[in-house]
DNA sequence: ATAGTTTCAGATAAAAAGGTCTTAATATCT
DNA sequence: AGATATTAAGACCTTTTTATCTGAAACTAT
């Protein structure tokens, strides 16, 4: 499939936005998460790990150990979350093909598809971890379970 | 992985345009698709299989044989394309999950993402097939490996 | 130190998507 | 009628994505 963002995308960012949630003093259960999030335990796990490769989250191991934000969530963009798992997209491919796409050749139809490109990437990098986070606790929810980027 | 759209949907644009720009008084080998598009036959045959019973096209077999538009490639819209094939998505779905979204709870980001996903809707809604071959046709290329839909 | 808890790491399994192959059926031409 | 060309149909294979399992390592509290 021609993709936005893959199953694990979606995971991470309402893993983040937990997280987020959070005061970020202690660590935090993987098990918790997966609870309030509805993303199986054992896939979770997984996610963190590659994330904690990235950075983006420490983690403690044994009793009162878990998982806890390492960066600012309103400096993680989607457009680095979805493109550090589903690698990066080429938003300014035409859609016919051409190489140099030059005025002469540009139609109404590459003009409105690459305008929709353009604003898919922008929303994709104007938009924060955090942006989501601060939505989410105006409305008082603890689960994250129906979130989804789009 | 979230989709516009699968393998299945950019081929079948691919192969619909190719017959588009024939004056459909022959059959078309689905080896000679195959060709211009670059779409493997076998995958191709199969789709073809595929949309012949929704009657998008006819096939003959034998001698001559091959398949023909059977339908106004200018009443043959994306979306009816890319739902056949992918089932039609929830463009309308609140990102927060709220089933009665409400204007007390709309945000910025949901209203951002609800346009975004007007657009595209409206995008897919309003193309189609015909709209590629004439601009095909003015470029006067045959080949349409390189298209794609977004 | 030891017991208990919890992540880490990598192997493995299941599902979905994409792609290929083979045989049968059917049409055309001679 | 027979030979040939071409799609139909469905089984099968491959790759990618998603999900699970297991044994170890590490940390904490007692």
């Amino acid at each position: 499939m021609y993709m936005l963002y893959s199953k694990s995308s979606e995971y991470v960012v309402r893993a983040l936005v937990y997280l987020a949630m959070k005061d970020n003093a202690d660590f935090i259960m993987v098990k918790e998460i997966s609870e309030h999030t509805e993303i199986p335990q054992p896939f979770l796990s997984k996610i963190f790990q590659d994330i904690s490769r990235a950075k983006w989250i420490t983690s403690k191991k044994g009793k009162n150990g878990g998982v806890k934000l390492a960066v600012n969530p309103a400096k993680l963009k989607l457009l680095d979350v979805i493109s550090y798992f589903d690698g990066m997209q080429d938003y300014s491919r035409c859609m016919f093909g051409h190489k140099e796409c030059g005025v002469s050749s540009k139609c109404a139809l590459h003009n409105k598809c690459s305008d929709l490109k353009n604003e898919i990437y922008d929303f994709l990098n104007s938009t924060t971890i955090a942006d989501f986070t601060s939505i989410w606790k105006k409305e008082n929810k603890v689960s994250l379970k129906e979130l989804k980027i789009f």
